[in-house]
DNA sequence: CTGACGATGATACAGACG
DNA sequence: CGTCTGTATCATCGTCAG
């Protein structure tokens, strides 16, 4: 368990070298950061234990790998290179079920084989930190000399169980059982099994007003207490206290996303007064971290046969096993876990088109209800899909480019867990090219414009000058252009989608051109009080109606009386339009959508079109926590299909500025996604949230 | 609102190599 | 002939300063 403590100790590390004079303040933190995780585990005290240490050592996979043989687990640990002997043994003394406590024993064979040297020099070190001599030399004794980041750890540890030991003791803790399915996963959203934390902060401080108001946003107590510890109180033995209360009842995969030894520097900067906006970044970037380190290439999962929920909840264990592997392997399997987009990218298929696949197999844990949705920019800078995937329950996603379904590309990718056959079109057929779209083009297209369909449409036009330009550079020639005017207009059309309105005249899409082609209605964006470049943009951020509508189309059989639809991130209305279109009545359907203007968009929409259902629309998706869904869900009986498109500001290709992928400040809304479609699932399946 | 601002990753293709 | 590699070409739900 206390391997998931590596973060803690870079934080100290650095306060130290920051009071000692910073003999090493620029680390590097990636490869600081494999070794500290390591060298924690291996040195981790085997005898010592906390309240909830047993919960967190017990088996990650109990009861499910209990039929594979001996030997798949010893080949297993070999593999990753430990002697097979060493392996033998600790299967042997641990048991062949209790995979992660084996890992454990592993590691801390290996190191009781690390090389000794002079100790009175280190124990005067800690001893001058503060810690009591007698303390530090039995820490020492058990981890070795030649770890002192372990030291610490165990030191600090010591030192927080000291200091909590009457908490701990509190017998009410239920959530401190040995099992790990029980206390390990579980709710950590639910207030009342922190009665711990409450004593540590009282409501009544501005901490605890922070901690509920945090708790409220949908944010767990468990880990909203943690960035208010490391915002706010930065009391390093303190901090300990709350993190080891914590560890019982976080589940692994929380563990990792808080223990990203880069985060401490925000915790430092942060300092005490931190507002609730500071601290709600935190999470998230904790969030982010989580991904991050997602994006470790995954080798084979000997233990993860069960179903994918399962897998994902072992992530904080896989990661240790992929780390440990990764240096063992210097990572030259690095393509082997991408996502490959297909070409042509038509998916599972699209009207009109052979090589339909109808049939797949969804992991276990993507099955609904709800049925959900996820959409975005195909091109993503690498690992972002393989991310997604892994955070939507291992679905594959499908890559689709509305090219061929309008006449402008449009290459996104979906992972959803709707059924695939049977899809049907909306009809009629849009226009698939660019002169069906707009014949009146034709009559001034040049022969040497072979475009038949317009690229990507975007958020921005092309200047009246850009336009202007090209007319004067075609009117210099007579009859045909030269070459090499011809490429620089080609390029500049093809660049800004623009299109042949008159002699030698090109212009960009009229905003009500671009709402045709994406399938929406005419004037859908128009008026009430948005602009003209507000309607491109917020047509450049949509959905392509048909591509989503044919995606849609399976739901129309099952769902005859109507839908109840949660939708985020819904922008001008993408998924409402596309049922719609389909004849699917709209029962009650909850948008979230930040703009005041895409949301009187939809608004509007949804009042000329009759709509005979509800729409609730609210603002910010942190709104939506857990007492907010169950309301919701409460009021008319669940979701049955959750759509989103997350913002792809950091992911696409046009952004040169902050193309950060998933970490980005908008793109982490994905993980907004996930942690809502993960409580509608948990609220609907009635059982408790395993991730916030 | 305008006009400035590259970088990344996918794809296609030619040529080397066995 | 298939595979690998280097090169060229292309597309991209955008951001920033003024």
């Amino acid at each position: 368990m206390l391997r998931s403590f590596s973060w803690p100790i870079l934080q100290v590390k650095k306060m130290v070298d920051n009071n000692s004079g910073g003999e090493a303040d620029n680390f590097d933190w990636d490869t600081e950061d494999d070794l500290e995780i390591d060298n924690y585990a291996i040195s981790a005290p085997s005898g010592l234990s906390t309240p909830c240490g047993e919960a967190v050592l017990g088996s990650a996979e109990a009861g499910s790998s209990g039929n594979s043989p001996n030997s798949k687990i010893i080949d297993h640990f070999v593999g990753m290179g430990f002697s097979r002997e060493m392996v033998a043994k600790v299967v042997e003394e641990k048991g062949e079920e209790n995979s992660d406590l084996i890992l454990e024993a592993l590691l801390e064979y290996s190191a009781s084989t690390l090389p000794s040297s002079s100790n009175s020099k280190l124990i005067d070190h800690f001893v001058g930190m503060g810690f009591s001599e007698e303390m530090v030399v039995k820490v020492v004794q058990e981890n070795g000399e030649g770890n002192t980041d372990s030291i610490l750890e165990t030191l600090l540890t010591y030192s927080a169980l000291e200091t909590t030991a009457s908490v701990q003791q509190n017998p009410d803790s239920g959530n401190c059982s040995s099992d790990y399915e029980g206390s390990l996963l579980n709710d950590f959203s639910d207030f009342d099994s922190f009665s711990e934390s409450e004593e540590i902060m009282s409501p009544s401080s501005e901490e605890g007003r922070k901690l509920l108001h945090l708790t409220k946003m949908g944010y767990s107590e468990a880990e909203a207490s943690v960035v208010m510890e490391r915002c706010g109180l930065c009391y390093l033995i303190h901090f300990c206290n709350i993190f080891l209360l914590m560890v019982g009842r976080m589940s692994k995969f929380h563990l990792d996303s808080i223990k990203d030894p880069r985060l401490f520097n925000c915790c430092i900067e942060n300092g005490p007064d931190s507002t609730i906006e500071e601290l709600t970044d935190f999470i998230r970037a904790a969030q982010i971290a989580k991904a991050a380190d997602a994006l470790f290439p995954l080798e084979d999962k000997p233990f993860s046969n069960g179903s994918s929920h399962k897998k994902r909840r072992n992530w904080g264990y896989d990661l240790l096993l992929r780390k440990k592997k990764l240096k063992l392997e210097k990572r030259f399997d690095e393509d082997d876990d991408a996502v490959h987009l297909p070409n042509p990218m038509i998916g599972f298929g699209v009207p009109n088109e052979p090589d339909q696949i109808t049939n797949r197999v969804l992991p276990e844990a993507a099955l609904g209800p709800p049925y959900f949705y996820y959409e975005n920019v195909a091109l993503a800078p690498k690992g972002v899909w393989t991310t997604i995937s892994r955070f939507l329950y291992d679905v594959e996603p499908e890559f689709v480019d509305s090219k061929f379904f309008c006449a402008a590309a449009r290459k996104r990718g979906y992972v959803h867990n709707l059924p695939i056959d049977n899809r049907f079109p909306l009809l009629p057929f849009p226009p698939r090219t660019i002169h069906e779209a707009f014949p009146l083009t034709r009559k001034w297209w040049p022969s040497w414009d072979t475009r038949t369909k317009l690229n990507c449409l975007q958020t921005c036009i092309a200047s009246a000058r850009l336009t202007d330009k090209i007319r004067k550079a075609l009117e210099d020639s007579d009859g045909e252009p030269p070459l090499g005017i011809q490429k620089f207009v080609l390029e500049q059309c093809r660049k800004w989608n623009l299109v042949w309105v008159g002699r030698n005249k090109v212009a960009p899409l009229e905003p009500d051109e671009v709402e045709m082609l994406l399938g929406f209605p005419r004037n859908h964006t128009r008026g009430g009080g948005i602009s003209r470049t507000d309607r491109y943009k917020s047509l450049g951020n949509s959905f392509q109606i048909d591509t989503v509508a044919y995606h849609f189309s399976v739901l129309k059989d099952k769902f005859p009386g109507g839908i109840n639809l949660l939708s985020l991130f819904s922008g001008i209305g993408g998924a409402e339009v596309a049922l719609h279109q389909l004849g699917i009545p709209l029962k009650n359907v909850v948008a979230v959508e930040i703009a005041e203007v895409n949301r009187n968009i939809l608004r509007s929409w949804w009042e000329q079109t009759n709509q005979r259902g509800t729409l609730t629309d609210i603002q910010d998706v942190q709104e939506l926590n857990g007492d907010r869904l169950e309301q919701l869900i409460k009021n008319f009986g669940g979701f049955d299909l959750v759509v989103g498109g997350s913002p792809c500001n950091n992911l696409t290709g046009s952004n040169r500025y902050h193309r950060d992928g998933l970490e980005g400040k908008d793109s982490a809304l994905f993980f907004d996604f996930c942690r809502i479609l993960d409580l509608v699932k948990c609220i609907m399946n009635g059982t408790k949230s395993m991730i916030v």
